[in-house]
DNA sequence: CTTCGCACTTAGTATGCCCATA
DNA sequence: TATGGGCATACTAAGTGCGAAG
C-alpha cells in the first residue's frame, strides 16, 4: 500500500470521478476493477448473473484438463536449480532506455483506455459505497451457488467455485471464502500447523549464536531462544575480549598493508585518523539488546540543515515570453529556473511533464503574470539555462584553494548537522539536509512528473529527540511544526512532501547501530528461512493441486517469488504513480504462456515493469502444474485483469508469517540472493588463483545475484568509448603476442642450427615472454567480457542490500583476499558488525 | 476483513572527486 | 597540466510490511 496520506487524498478525489460503466483495460488494482464491474453489473441488472453461470460451465470444463494435468505429474519438482536461474533474464534493455520505452508504449495505451472509460461514466458514487453494495450483492449471489455446490459434492467443488469465475472474480464472495475455509480446514490447517511447528522447533534448537535480539513478537512467543541468544552473545563478547582482540589488530594491520601499497604521505595521515576512529567505534553488536520496540534512550541532534534560500537571477539574465523580455516575480522566477535547469533533459520534452510544470508554475504566478503567460511554448528559458550551465562550469574551473575552501565549508556543515548523539555515542546521520525545492522527477511514466516540489520550511518539520536533550533550535524567526519525544522510532525529523503527500524522514547512516542492527536481523531471518525453505517449497508444490483457488494462486505466486526472486507486489493507487507491478499485482498481460519454446516445455514469458519502472523480461520453464494453473488463472480474463485475483500481499504475508516467525515475501529475495552468492563462490573460486582471479570470481558470483534480482542500470555514457579503448589495448597486445611468437620461432630455429646453450636459453626466454603476453591478453579479454556483461547490471544494490556480508568476509578470510578489495570504506563502515564477527567458516 | 497511516528498506541516477595517463 | 574515466557519494523516489482503525 502506498502512503496512507496519499491514499486518503486520492480517495477523495476519486469520489468525484464518474464511475466506470464498462470493464476496461485499466484495471491495475483489483479494487478499482471490482468497483467498475460492480457498476457494470448494476447497470445490467440480473443479466450479469446469467452470464456468470454460463462462464461457470466453461470453467468447469477447463478445470477438468487442469486437474488431469496436475494429477499426472505428482511431485514433479525441484525445477529450481541455479542453472535455470542463471540462464534467465535476458536483459530487458539492450540499451539504456529500451526497457523504459517499451513500458511507455504499453502505459500510453492504457492511459488512453482509462481516460475513455472515465468519460463514459455517468453517476458519481463513492468508493466505499460501491464496495459495500458490491459485497452485499455478491453474498446473495454466492449464497445461491453455494447451495448447489453443497449438493454437488467435493469433487466438483473447485469447478463450481472457479465457475463463479470471471463474473465475480472480483466477487470471490465472502461467504464462498468462508465456506472454503471450513470445507478444507481439515487438512489445510493441519498441514500448515505441522509445518509451523516443525519450524518453530527447529528454530528453538538451532538458535544461531549471532542472532540479533528480536523484537516484541519473538519475545512474547518464545522465551527460550531469546535467553539463549543473550547467553551466546555474552559468550561471544567474552570471546571478543580475549581472543578476538589480537585477531582484530592483526586484521587491521593487514588492511593497512594492503592499502599502503600505493601510499603517499597525506594518505598515511588519513589512515591514522581512520584507524583511531575505528578504534573508538561503538561496537554495539557486543551489547545487550534493548526492550521491545524501544529504539533509543537518548537522542540529541541539531535538526535538519535547511537548504539555502533562492538567489534571484542577475538582471542581465532574462526570461522571454513570446520573444519579449519579461521580469518575473521572485516566486515565478525561482520556478522558472527549475525548468530552465532541466532544459536539455529528456524530461522537458514530455507532455505530462510540461503540463504538470506549467500548471503548478501558473499557480505561483502573480495575476499579472498569469494573464501574460498562457502558453509554455512561448516561454524562452534558454538564457536562464545558459546562466546555470556557465555557473557550473565556473565552479568546476575554480582554483584548488577555492575548492578547498568550499569543501571546508561543507565539512563544517556536515560536522555540525551531520551527526547526532544516540545513547551516548556520536552517530552519523544519513540525510541531514532538507530536500531542496524543484520539479518532481518521477521514474518511468509517472503521472506527476514535472509538478512543483515545494520548499521545506521549519514549520513543516517535526523534530524527534529525547526529552532531556537539548532541543534543536529552529532557524531564526521560525518555529518547528512539532517537537516530539518518540523513542519507538528511529527518525530524527520528518516532514510531509507535497507531491504524493507522503512522509520523508531524516534518519541515521547505514553505519549506525540502529540501521546495522536491523540489517543483521534481516540476514538472520533469511538464515532461519534456510532451515525451513524445503518444507515451504514442498507445501507450495502440494498447494498447486489444492481444491481452493485461493491456495493455488498463493502457491503459484510464492513459487515465482521463490524461484524468480520477484518482489511482493503491493497494490498501488492508480493514477498516482507509474504503472509498475510485482508478483501479487501481475496482470494477465504481463505473462505469455508457451507450451513449448526453444526446446523447452511449459515456458512462461514475463514482461512487465517492476520497481522504478525497470523492465523484467524473462522466459522460464516451469513445472507442469504451475503452467496448468496459470492457464486456469488466465482463462476468461482480460489482459488488464489481475493474474492472481484472489491474492494480495497481505494474504500472502499472513500465510508466510504462519509458516515461520518473521517471514514475509521479501525475505525470499534476501535468502535467495545470499544463498546464491555462497553457492556461486563455492563453485567459482579457485584457491590457486591470484587475488585478481579470485576477485573476478567474486564479481561473477555477485553478478549472478544481480541478475537474479534484476538489478539494472543504464549503460554508462562512457561505455562505448572505454570499451573501444580496451579493445585497442587488446589489439595491441595481440600484436605483441604475434611478434613474440615469431621471435620464439626464430630463436627455436637458431637453436636448431647451433644447438648451443646460449640459444637454448634464448628460446626459454622467448617462451616465457610469450607466455606472459598471452596471459596478459587473456586477462584483457576477460576484462572485456566482464565489462560487456556488466554494462547493464548493477552490482551495488545486491551487495548493499541482499548479500549477507558475513559470506563475503568469510570468503575473504578463507582465500586471503583483503576485504577492502571488495568493500570500500563506506561499505566497511556499514558492515563493521559483520567484519568484526564473521570468521572464515561462517556459513549462511 | 479492508483501509489507512506510518516507518523503514531498497533502488537507480546525477554529481563529485580522485587518480592514472597523455 | 589537462583530461577523462570510473568509482564513491549524494540524493530522493519507490518499494515492503506491519499494526491500528474503521
Amino acid at each position: 500500500m502506498d502512503s496512507g496520506v496519499t491514499t486518503m487524498r486520492e480517495g477523495e478525489e476519486k469520489e468525484l470521478d464518474p464511475p466506470v460503466p464498462q470493464q476496461q483495460g485499466d484495471a491495475r488494482d483489483s479494487k478499482r476493477k471490482r468497483e467498475k464491474k460492480q457498476e457494470q453489473r448494476k447497470q445490467q441488472g440480473k443479466g450479469s448473473l446469467r452470464k456468470g453461470r454460463r462462464k461457470k460451465d466453461e470453467f468447469e470444463e477447463s478445470l477438468g484438463d487442469v486437474m488431469e494435468g496436475i494429477e499426472e505429474e505428482e511431485g514433479a519438482d525441484e525445477g529450481r536449480n541455479l542453472a535455470a536461474r542463471r540462464g534467465r533474464a535476458k536483459r530487458g534493455r539492450s540499451n539504456s532506455t529500451q526497457g523504459r520505452d517499451d513500458g511507455k508504449e504499453k502505459q500510453k495505451g492504457k492511459a488512453k483506455k482509462h481516460k475513455k472509460v472515465k468519460m463514459e461514466g455517468v453517476e458519481r458514487v463513492g468508493k466505499k459505497k460501491i464496495k459495500k453494495e458490491k459485497m452485499l450483492e455478491e453474498e446473495q449471489e454466492v449464497e445461491k451457488t453455494d447451495e448447489k455446490e453443497r449438493e454437488k459434492g467435493v469433487g466438483d467443488e473447485l469447478g463450481e467455485r472457479d465457475g463463479v469465475g470471471k463474473e465475480s472474480e472480483d466477487g470471490k464472495g465472502i461467504k464462498e471464502e468462508e465456506l472454503d475455509e471450513r470445507g478444507d480446514e481439515g487438512w489445510g490447517d493441519t498441514q500448515s500447523a505441522e509445518i509451523g511447528q516443525g519450524v518453530k522447533e527447529e528454530e528453538g534448537e538451532e538458535g544461531t549464536g549471532d542472532v540479533p535480539g528480536k523484537e516484541k513478537k519473538q519475545k512474547i512467543k518464545e522465551k527460550k531462544p531469546e535467553g539463549e541468544m543473550k547467553k551466546k552473545r555474552k559468550k561471544s563478547k567474552e570471546k571478543n575480549e580475549e581472543e578476538n582482540a589480537p585477531g582484530k589488530t592483526r586484521k587491521r594491520k593487514s588492511k593497512e598493508e594492503g592499502e599502503e601499497k600505493n601510499n603517499k604521505k597525506p594518505k598515511k595521515e588519513k589512515k591514522e585518523e581512520e584507524k583511531k576512529e575505528a578504534e573508538n567505534k561503538w561496537k554495539w553488536w557486543e551489547e545487550e539488546k534493548k526492550e521491545d520496540g524501544v529504539k533509543w534512550t537518548q537522542l540529541e541532534h541539531r535538526g535538519p540543515y535547511f537548504v539555502p534560500l533562492y538567489e534571484p537571477l542577475p538582471d542581465d539574465v532574462q526570461f522571454y515570453y513570446d520573444g519579449k523580455a519579461l521580469k518575473l516575480s521572485l516566486a515565478a522566477e525561482e520556478i522558472a529556473t527549475f525548468y530552465a535547469k532541466m532544459l536539455d533533459h529528456e524530461y522537458t520534452t514530455k507532455e505530462i511533464f510540461q503540463n504538470n510544470f506549467f500548471n503548478d508554475w501558473r499557480k505561483e504566478m502573480t495575476s499579472k503574470e498569469q494573464e501574460i503567460i498562457k502558453d509554455l511554448d512561448k516561454c524562452d528559458f534558454r538564457e536562464i539555462h545558459k546562466y546555470f550551465v556557465d555557473k557550473s562550469e565556473a565552479r568546476k574551473a575554480l582554483s584548488k584553494e577555492e575548492k578547498q575552501k568550499l569543501k571546508e565549508e561543507a565539512d563544517k556543515i556536515q560536522e555540525e548537522y551531520g551527526y547526532c548523539i544516540l545513547d551516548g555515542h556520536r552517530e552519523k546521520i544519513g540525510n541531514f539536509k532538507t530536500e531542496p525545492p524543484g520539479l518532481f522527477r518521477g521514474r518511468g511514466d509517472h503521472p506527476k512528473m514535472g509538478m512543483l516540489k515545494k520548499r521545506i520550511m521549519p514549520e513543516d518539520v517535526i523534530i524527534n529527540c529525547s526529552k532531556d536533550s537539548k532541543i534543536p533550535e529552529p532557524p531564526e524567526g521560525h518555529k518547528w511544526k512539532e517537537v516530539r519525544f518518540d523513542n519507538t522510532v528511529t527518525w530524527l525529523a520528518s516532514w510531509t512532501e507535497n507531491i504524493q503527500n507522503t512522509l520523508k524522514y531524516i534518519m541515521l547512516n547505514p553505519s549506525s547501530k540502529l540501521k546495522g542492527e536491523k540489517d543483521w536481523q534481516k540476514y538472520e531471518v533469511a538464515r532461519r528461512l534456510k532451515d525451513v525453505v524445503h518444507k515451504i517449497r514442498a507445501q507450495y508444490q502440494a498447494d498447486w493441486k489444492s481444491k481452493e483457488m485461493k491456495k493455488r494462486q498463493r502457491a503459484v505466486a510464492l513459487y515465482f517469488i521463490d524461484k524468480l526472486a520477484l518482489r511482493a507486489g503491493n497494490e498501488k493507487e492508480e493514477g498516482e504513480t507509474a504503472d509498475t507491478v510485482g508478483c501479487c499485482s501481475l496482470r494477465v498481460e504481463h505473462i505469455k504462456l508457451h507450451p513449448e519454446l526453444d526446446g523447452q516445455e511449459h515456458v512462461v514469458e514475463f514482461d512487465f515493469l517492476g520497481k522504478d519502472s525497470i523492465r523484467y523480461y524473462n522466459k522460464v520453464s516451469v513445472e507442469k502444474p504451475v503452467f496448468k494453473n496459470l492457464q486456469l488463472f488466465m482463462k476468461n480474463k482480460d489482459p488488464a485483469d489481475d493474474l492472481f485475483d484472489r491474492l494480495n500481499t497481505s494474504i500472502l504475508n499472513r500465510h508466510l508469517q504462519n509458516l515461520m516467525d518473521g517471514l514475509s515475501a521479501k525475505v525470499f529475495r534476501t535468502y535467495n540472493a545470499s544463498i546464491t552468492l555462497q553457492e556461486q563462490l563455492k563453485a567459482l573460486t579457485n584457491s590457486e588463483d591470484s587475488v585478481a582471479g579470485k576477485l573476478l570470481s567474486y564479481n561473477r558470483a555477485n553478478r549472478a545475484v544481480a541478475i537474479l534480482c534484476n538489478h539494472q542500470r543504464s549503460t554508462p555514457k562512457t561505455f562505448e568509448k572505454s570499451m573501444q579503448n580496451l579493445q585497442t589495448k587488446i589489439d595491441a597486445k595481440k600484436q605483441q603476442v604475434e611478434e613474440a611468437q615469431q621471435e620464439l620461432k626464430k630463436a627455436e630455429d637458431a637453436f636448431e642450427d647451433t644447438k648451443d646453450a646460449k640459444a637454448e636459453a634464448n628460446v626459454e626466454k622467448k617462451k616465457k615472454l610469450l607466455k606472459r603476453l598471452e596471459e596478459q591478453l587473456a586477462k584483457l579479454n576477460v576484462q572485456a567480457t566482464d565489462k560487456e556483461e556488466n554494462k547493464q547490471i548493477a552490482l551495488g544494490t545486491s551487495k548493499l542490500n541482499y548479500l549477507d556480508p558475513r559470506i563475503t568476509i568469510a570468503w575473504c578470510k578463507k582465500f586471503g583476499v583483503p576485504i577492502e578489495k571488495i568493500y570500500n570504506k563506506t561499505q566497511r563502515e556499514k558492515f563493521a558488525w559483520a567484519i568484526d564477527m564473521a570468521d572464515e567458516d561462517f556459513e549462511f
